[in-house]
DNA sequence: ACGACTCGTGATCGGAATGTGAAAGAGCTG
DNA sequence: CAGCTCTTTCACATTCCGATCACGAGTCGT
């Protein structure tokens, strides 16, 4: 293997990730996520709206290709399993941000230059 | 360079909010607000008659879908909630105006009258 | 100034939505 | 089969929201 970086298909980037769906990777920062295939899979289909806010519903439909029965927590467990992988490779930086009632949404932001507003103590 | 931001459905903008009911998204000066089901429906209402004068029992009518009983805080409690965050997004600009008697008023005001315009990364 | 009414604001409470760890099930490989 | 990883499901913990109350501050009429 050259070390190119031959990227064939599509590539979502959000801040400082890369994801190549179609080669099963993800980049955080350069180096690669070892991602599970159902993984990758709702990490892709949240990063293609990312800066929307994706109902679970719709989340599942997409990735599971059926409809989401109720009570199924597939989607939270996912998006936990996700966020644990994406804080250990970029700890200061947060990804996926839950919307109360409405799901999720996938935008990267750093802690750095949104906590700078409480100023007391 | 942002990319694009695919907006389906309505959008509503006042000063540098963008309220996108259908999404149950508002963006502050492009940046994501944390708001919660009752909180968006009161802006969303609120937006949709930005300027205007609008009567608690109004405002009730369309956010909660039935008549106000005498006495309930509700509207008030909201519009707190909702001047809280919207002062924790954009300290220079006031939103909610109070009328009294009356009722309230959306309309983006900047305490600096100067040059102060919304920076668009 | 006084009282009556309106509004601001923090607090509490129950229920619901979400976070989280782990067991159980399914599939794959040697 | 034995061991492994991934997926699904479950149970419990935690957080959040919405409704309501209480009290203080503000506003208006007299």
């Amino acid at each position: 293997m050259t070390a190119t970086i031959r990227s064939r298909g599509e590539l979502i980037e959000v801040g400082p990730l890369q994801i190549l769906p179609d080669e099963h990777l993800v980049r955080a920062a350069g180096r690669p996520l070892m991602l599970s295939i159902r993984e990758l899979r709702v990490l892709t289909e949240l990063a293609r709206r990312s800066d929307r806010i994706m109902g679970r519903e719709e989340l599942f439909r997409l990735v599971w290709g059926r409809e989401m029965r109720p009570g199924d927590r597939s989607v939270d467990v996912y998006v936990r399993k996700l966020r644990v992988k994406l804080c250990e490779a970029l700890p200061q930086w947060s990804f996926i941000h839950t919307h109360f009632g409405f799901g999720y949404r996938l935008s990267a932001e750093s802690s750095q230059e949104s906590n700078d507003r409480f100023t007391t103590e």
